[in-house]
DNA sequence: AATGAATGAGTATTCATTCAT
DNA sequence: CATGAATGAATACTCATTCAT
C-alpha cells in the first residue's frame, strides 16, 4: 500500500472508530488493525494520535468552511438580494452539513463529536486550534445570523448561539443512537437530511425568541 | 475517617475531576489522591469505576427527579390552576436543576456529561442504566411539555425534544468553559442562575415553532 | 453465629473451594463470603491463610493416622495372624481414606492437593509441617508395606512408594473431574468407593513387580 | 536482542519459575525480569501469560508427541515384529520424555505440572486445548497398550490409565523436590533417566495386574 | 468475640510512542 | 517508505491483612 493509501485508510478508519467510540476511548491499535496497516503507521505518517485527530478534523472543516462562505458569496452576489433571513441562513448551514456527510458518512459525526469535546475545560489547545483555523471564516455568517435574530445585548447573543451549538453537535454527534431510539419507538428513523431540515425552524425560532424580562427568583 | 467520610470525599473528589476531566480521562488514582484516600477505597465502596460513576448519577438524579415530581404535584394540587404552560414547566426543570447546582457545583455539571456519554453508540449499558431507573419519573413531564408545544406527529417532538437536550446538556456541562469565554470577550460572566433563565425563552419557542413544510431540496 | 459455628462454617466453605480451585486460586473473599461470616473472620480465628491451611489439613489427617493405626493394631493382636501381605495394607489404607471421604466428601480431594503442593519446590515449609507432625506415625506401615514387596535396594523402594503416592494424590485429589470424564465417555460414572478398591491390585503389583535389570540405552 | 531472542528468552526463563512455583504463583514481573526483557513484552509476543503457559506447552508437547509417533513408525516397519510388548511402549514413552529432558532439563517438569493442572475442576479450558490439539496423537500407543494388558473392562483401563498418569506426573514434575529428599537421606540422587527407566516395571505389572474381584466391604 | 473500614503491596494488562533496520 | 519489535508509564483492579471500635 503506498503512503496516500496508507494515509487515506487509517483516516478512513479512525473516521469510522471516533464516531461509534470517542476520541479517547479509541486506540491506535484499533484503528490501525481496522486499516489493516502497521501500528506505527499513525506515528509515521501523523506524528501522534493528536496528529491524527487534527488531520481527521482539518478534512472535514476546510470543505466545511469553504462549502459556507461559497454559498454566502452566490447569495450576496445576486443583485435584486433584500436582507438574508436567518432561515436562509440556517439552511446555507444545513446544506453545508450535507455536503460534508454526502461525501462521508462519518466525518460530520467525528467532527461534531470534536467541536464538543473542545468544550471541555482541559481542551483548550484544541479549541485554540480549532479557532484559530476556523473561527474567522465563520464570523461573516454569524454577523448576519445576528442581523435577523432578536435584539438582544452581546452577552445574550453569545449564549443562545452555544445553546444552538449544543442541539447541533448532540444531534449530529449522536445520530446513530438518537436513530436507533427512534426506530425502536416508531418503527421508522429519519435521514439526517430530514432531521437538518427540521433543525430549522427550531433554532431560528430560538434565536428570535424575545428575551423573558421577568426575574427567576431564586429558590 | 468514618465510612460517610471516606465515601463522601471519593464522590466530591470525583465530580470535580469528572466536570473538568471527563470518565475516560480521569483515572482511580487522580480520585483518590485529590480525596486523600487509599487507592483501593473506590472499590471498596463502590465495586468498581463503573460503580462510582453510577453512585454519583444517582447521588444527582434522584434529588432531580424528586425536586420535580413535587413541583408537578404542588402545580397541580392548586384549586384554579389552568393549563400549565410550556413557559412554567421550563422554569421547573430550571428551577430543579438550579437546586442541584446549590448544593453542588459539580453536581449540575458531572450529571449533563453523563447524559451526553449516555447517547454515544457504544454506552447502550448506561443508556439503560439511566432510563430504566429515571426515565418513567419524566413521563408526566414530557407529555405536558406536549400538551403546550405546537401540533407536531410523535417523530417529530421526539427530534425536538433532543435538540434541547443537546442545547441543555451542552450548555451546562461546558458551563465553566463558556463562562470564561464570555468573561474573554465581554468581561463579564454569567451564573448559572441566570443562564438557565435565559434558556426558557429559547427552548420554549424550539418547541412552539412552526414546523417547515417547504422541502429542504437535495444538492 | 458462635466461635465455634464461625470457625467452622470457615473449614467447611474452605473445603469446598480448595477441592474446586486449589489454595492458591482460592481467596479468603470467596470462602468468608461463602461461609457467610466476616471478612476478617479468617484472620481473626487462623491468623491467616495458611492457619487456614494447615487447620483443613489437621482435621484431615489426624483422624486419617489414627485410624490407619487403629486397624494396624488391631490386625497385629489377632493371635494366630500371619505375615500381613500387601493387599491387606493397601486395602487398610484405602478404608482409612473411606472413613475420611465418609465423613466430608471434599477432605479427602483437599488434603491430596495438599499433599501434591507440599512436594513442590518452594514449599518446603509445608512439606516440614506435614512431616514433622504425621510422617512418625506412618514408619509402621511403610514397614510392613516393604516386607511384602519384592526385595529392593532403599533407593528404589524410596521412589516406588512415590510412584504410588502420585497414583493415589492425583486419581483423589481430581477425582471429580476423572468421574466427569469417565461420565462423558461411557455413561457411568463409579464411586470413590469402587476407585480405591481398583486402586490395590494396581498398586500392589507396582510393589511386588520384580525391577528390570536391562538397561534403558541412552539415545 | 531480536525477536527470536526476545521470545525465546521469556520462554526459558517462564520454565525455570513454572517449574519451580507454578503458574499461579509465577507473576510476569518475575518472568520478564529474569529474561532481563520489558514488562509489556509478554503481552506483545503471547498476548497473556494464558498465552504464554500455552505457548510452553506447545513447545514441549509438539516434539513429545512426534517423538513417540516415529518411534511407534519403526517399529512397525520392522518386518519380522512381533506383538509390540507394553514394556517395549512404556520404554518408548520414557525416551520420548528423555529426549525432551534433553533439550531443556525444566520443559519435562512444567509440561507435567500442567497436565496436572488440567485436571483440576475448573481448567476445562485448557484440558479442552490439550485433549484437541495432541489427544489424538496419543490414541494409536494407547490402544497398543491397552492389547498388552490384563483384559479388563473399558472403564476400568480408563482407570488404571489415569493411575498411571498420576504417577508419572507426580514424578516428573516434583522430580526436583524428590530427588533433594532422595539425597537428604540416601547420600545419593538418581538421574532423571534413571527414575524413568525405573518406572517401566513398575507402571508394567500395574496394567497387567488382574483385577481383584472380591470385594471391598463397606464400613 | 467480632466486624466494617481501610490499607499497602501486588496483579495482569494496555497505552501511545520509539527504535533499529 | 515502512515496519516488526520493543518500551516506559500508566491503567483498573485484587490481594491478604490490619486497624479501630
Amino acid at each position: 500500500m503506498n503512503h496516500k493509501g496508507t494515509s487515506a485508510s487509517i483516516v478512513n478508519a479512525a473516521e469510522v472508530l471516533f464516531a461509534e467510540q470517542g476520541f479517547t476511548e479509541t486506540t491506535v491499535r484499533q484503528i490501525t488493525s481496522s486499516a489493516k496497516v502497521n501500528l506505527a503507521a499513525i506515528n509515521y505518517h501523523f506524528g501522534s494520535k493528536k496528529g491524527l485527530i487534527q488531520a481527521v478534523a482539518e478534512k472535514t472543516l476546510t470543505p466545511l468552511c469553504a462549502e459556507l462562505e461559497d454559498m454566502l458569496a452566490q447569495r450576496g452576489s445576486v443583485s435584486d438580494a433584500g436582507q438574508i433571513t436567518l432561515d436562509e441562513l440556517l439552511e446555507m448551514l444545513m446544506r453545508a452539513f450535507l455536503v460534508v456527510h454526502s461525501n462521508n458518512v462519518n466525518a460530520l459525526a467525528v467532527f461534531m463529536r470534536l467541536l464538543e469535546l473542545s468544550y471541555m475545560q482541559n481542551q483548550g489547545e484544541l479549541r485554540e486550534f480549532i479557532m484559530s483555523r476556523y473561527g474567522e471564516k465563520l464570523h461573516p455568517f454569524i454577523h448576519l445570523t445576528r442581523q435577523d435574530s432578536a435584539p438582544m445585548e452581546d452577552d445574550e447573543f453569545f449564549w443562545r448561539l452555544h445553546f444552538l451549538l449544543g442541539s447541533i453537535t448532540f444531534t449530529l454527534s449522536n445520530f446513530h443512537t438518537l436513530r436507533a431510539l427512534e426506530k425502536k419507538t416508531y418503527q421508522s428513523g429519519a435521514e439526517v437530511e430530514k432531521i437538518l431540515h427540521r433543525m430549522i425552524p427550531v433554532l431560528s425560532a430560538g434565536l428570535q425568541a424575545r428575551s423573558d424580562k421577568t426575574f427567576f427568583c431564586r429558590l
